[in-house]
RNA sequence: GCCGAGGUAGCUUAGCUGGUCUAAAGCGCUUGACUGUGGAUCAAGAGAGCAUGGGUUCGAAUCCCCUCCUCGGUACCA
């Protein structure tokens, strides 16, 4: 705290450091997810964490967005560059660039961290990862479709149970067809970013925290929230907040019949007939891929993001309860969400080419899982050290934990420095199970002597004095030196370790 | 961006109606009792000058202002 030379020791706002047992179950989830894509047909793909910031389509920080945006910097011949906010825009950019060679439908899965200058906020980091797939030139609802067997499927993969989640899917064709309807709308999907669509649609994307009720407030004049915050309304009338509601509350006893009910709510709109047709197609396809309401739904709540969807969009939510800081249940929520985007590549090859896909929230799903999974207990350290109690004795130390990792075991030799009462410390601090003793008797007796950590922090609950705690040597067994691995099997096995 | 709470040893906190605070405690850490054994116990010890800068005052961790950061909420989210 008091010095005076040198940097701070500190950590990037935004950015955090991933424990050990954190990586080692994102390693886990990442390779039990993508094997689903990859089941799928999937190819991987890797691009760049820099980009062009016009390849991004962003624009240049300080100029054109204040608020930021994107982490960006000019390269060594002073063209602007720029951290991938997401895995989407870079797909963009390579099919654009690789057009002539790929071959087209092309379907792509991607892992990798993203990076997003914003304020963080809770779980909202500057740094995080991304899981992507998407199919880039099918235009079919058949290739929705999939996407969203493929979320299921690999949520159940990466541990979820079938039950403990569900993926809702709704239609921006048929959400605007309604917006038509109330006469809110433009005719085109495509141009519901420039108008005041784009408020409903953010209205209606906050029904989750703010209910139905603050949803039709946010519709009219506006809302305001316990800590006296206002946000602006629509300004819609009653009778266009009617409307729209309508097609929010549509619903029925399964897929087909949300689909009748959204229709009539959209009927007068042909982008609206074209979107519930669409879901209808999906539906069907679902239905032949033995997905049946457990695993997937049609929920007219379901929004995304708000710029460039363009067709069939999905989000997969957890459904089992959490119970947060303040000891209240609340449902774990969406983990995973896509759909389709056909204007995209657009801006590079000046026509439009169809895509969908979805992006699992690592991070997200991650700290599900912990919820879910039991805890692995230290997993990640060796669990056996090789104790050096005579310094002269390392090369022989040496040969030993070799031996031992040539039996496949994870091993680790002391190399620090400290008597051998805290090579044992060391070890019960960092809670390996088993620790390898060899001094001047055993090597004279051709011995070595192994000891269970854990079975001894057991034992020494019941000790009485350190004498014996001392002499009795508790949890530990001296075996002949041939029989080292076979015993250091026997007793990892053994423990539950 | 806006509203609110807060920043005191590695960690968790006490102190905050200004004056033995040259800042306290628990945990953790180091060393020894215990020269080949983790725990417990006992003893000794290291470690912060109170986020930063400025102001008020005879005197500030304690009061006021700026900035930074953290944590909530809200807005935004390609």
């Amino acid at each position: 705290m008091n010095i005076e030379t040198g940097p701070i020791p500190r950590l990037p706002r935004g950015f955090r450091d991933i424990p050990p047992e954190d990586v080692l179950l994102r390693e886990r989830m990442i390779a039990s997810v993508c094997s689903v894509y990859r089941r799928y047909g999937f190819e991987p793909l890797e691009t760049p964490h820099i980009e062009y910031l016009d390849a991004l389509g962003k624009h240049l920080p300080d100029v054109d967005a204040p608020d930021g945006g994107v982490f960006a910097f000019r390269d060594d011949s002073a063209e602007w560059v720029a951290l991938r906010y997401d895995l989407t825009a870079p797909l963009a950019r390579y099919v654009a660039e690789h057009e002539k060679e790929i071959v087209f439908p092309y379907r792509r899965y991607q892992v990798g961290p993203v990076f997003r200058l914003e304020k963080p906020g809770p779980g909202r980091f500057r740094e995080f990862y991304q899981c992507d797939f998407d199919t880039v030139g099918a235009g079919s609802p058949a290739a929705d479709a999939e996407a969203c067997c493929a979320l299921a499927d690999a949520l159940e993969a990466a541990g979820v149970e079938r039950g403990g989640y569900i993926v809702k899917i709704n239609n921006r064709k048929a959400l605007n067809g309604a917006l038509e309807a109330a006469g809110v709308a433009p005719a085109s999907v495509a141009e519901s970013s420039s108008d005041n669509s784009l408020v409903v649609l953010r209205a209606i994307d906050k029904l989750e925290r703010v209910g139905m009720d603050g949803v039709i407030r946010l519709l009219g004049e506006g809302r305001k929230d316990e800590s006296g915050d206002f946000t602006k309304g629509a300004g819609l009338t009653n009778s266009q907040i009617d409307s729209i509601v309508r097609y929010l509350r549509a619903s029925g006893d399964g897929r087909s019949d949300v689909c009748d009910a959204l229709f009539e709510a959209v009927k007068d709109s042909e982008t609206g007939r074209e979107g519930v047709s669409e879901l209808r197609a999906i539906h069907d396809m679902l239905s032949a891929a033995g997905f049946g309401e457990d695993r997937a739904v049609f929920d007219p709540l379901i929004v995304r993001g708000l710029a460039y969807y363009t067709g069939p969009v999905f989000e997969a939510a957890l459904t089992f309860e959490t119970v947060d800081e303040r000891g209240e249940k609340k449902q774990f929520g969406s983990v995973a969400g896509g759909g389709r985007y056909d204007t995209l590549v657009e801006r590079f090859l000046g026509r439009k080419v169809p895509a969908t896909g979805a992006s699992i929230g690592v991070d997200r799903l991650m700290s599900a899982l912990k919820q879910l999974l039991p805890p692995d207990a230290s997993a990640y350290s060796a669990p056996v050290l090789v104790t050096t109690m005579d310094p002269s004795l390392m090369p022989e130390y040496q040969k030993l934990v070799f031996e031992i990792r040539g039996a496949g075991i994870p091993a680790e030799l002391f190399t620090g420095s400290g008597g051998f009462r805290k090579q044992l410390k060391y070890a019960d601090r960092r809670n390996l199970p088993l620790a390898v003793i060899c001094g001047e008797d055993e090597l004279n007796s051709r011995t070595v002597s192994i000891k269970d950590l854990l079975l001894g922090r057991e034992l020494s609950k019941d000790i009485k004095d350190r004498a014996s705690w001392v002499d009795d040597r508790p949890a530990q067994v001296t075996a002949p030196r041939s029989e080292l691995v076979a015993t250091i099997k026997k007793m990892l096995s053994g423990s539950d370790i």
